[in-house]
DNA sequence: ACCTTTGTACAATATAAAGTTTACAAACTT
DNA sequence: AAGTTTGTAAACTTTATATTGTACAAAGGT
């Protein structure tokens, strides 16, 4: 009877997708992003909508929306082959690459998002300072929401800089993928 | 007339605890975690429960649940002060080391879910693979699936290492928080 | 030109997360 | 020791997010 072997194959395989989903929520993805990845992953192989609607027992719809999730968050690529006229989509297999992809679009949104707002509330600030109604206090109030501000921005650069740090794969450098024996 | 500068001065206040609001949410936390921290923040010293419900209008409930999983986040203390019976709370102002006990408290949660599970995995697979009654092809998807589990052990040791290269401080040296002129 | 297949918008529904109200226990006052 | 005040737990409500079904437009095949 090798059909209980297979099962439990299976069942290993499964849990090893929920895992890779599990991981993926650490990073504010849904879990059903997590497991597309982990599907496609474990396949070997790019798949389609609808196997991958198959094999998760999810609409189609859902999964042409997680691909499209996919694709802008780098973590997965349209894939052509000759023949097949469906979409193929295919997913990276390099764990510390999906971990980096993630980690920098995450963090781009929110510095795109971030900037707009920094010009804005600045020149708010000083107009505000060149009022001529502002008395001492208020004065010093606005000087300190200036210097704030001014560290918020200092602070996103900082972000910024990580982010091109981990692209770059310096980090690599300073955190190896394998630790040496040596250790 | 000065209300209606401190009228606008309030509202840039408002606006900058939004901001770090919205920043943290990147991190995964709830909107209401970033206004309490943007809160104190904003304050500049120690606030109750009482004066937090006041300023957010929102129940001192959600407060007391808010402030419990800031100190677990490591990104808020309690304060103690003679005299004042109510306790006290204040919040991390560096910016920097926010984003770092942000970013850790993560993933020591996902580090900790992830080692049962992959020793039971492992167990599991090795149990598989002495079974005599597999075949080949399942001998090879047997061995498949252990080498992704040693990978994925090797992947979430480099994040361990990545924890401690932020936590240390390390992370400054190679990503300074000011950039020098000489760049 | 017509029919089929494929992928995506849109509206409706189901599920999960955030927040509030009520109730109660512990610490402090008097 | 009785009465307040403060902080937390549990049940409930509201709000936000995930998922599905239907409808339709674009591309492919015959």
């Amino acid at each position: 009877m090798e059909g209980k072997t297979f099962d439990k194959l299976r069942k290993a395989e499964d849990q090893f997708v929920e895992k890779i989903a599990d991981n993926m929520q650490t990073f504010g993805v849904s879990s059903t992003v997590g497991r597309v990845l982990g599907t496609i992953y474990m396949n070997r192989e790019p798949m389609t909508l609808d196997e991958l609607s198959e094999n998760l027992g999810m609409s189609k719809t859902r999964m042409s929306q997680v691909v499209r999730e996919m694709l802008d968050l780098n973590i997965a690529e349209k894939v052509f082959e000759r023949g097949v006229r469906k979409d193929l989509y295919n997913v990276e297999r390099d764990y510390y690459q999906t971990f980096i992809s993630l980690f920098t679009s995450n963090w781009h949104k929110a510095i795109n998002k971030s900037k707009m707002f920094e010009q804005k509330l600045h020149r708010e600030l000083v107009d505000l300072q060149e009022d001529e109604m502002v008395n001492e206090e208020m004065e010093q109030k606005i000087n300190e929401l200036l210097i704030e501000t001014k560290e918020w921005v200092e602070y996103y650069h900082w972000i910024s800089r990580l982010i091109d740090f981990f692209e770059s794969g310096e980090i690599f450098e300073h955190v190896p993928k394998h630790t040496t024996k040596k250790d």
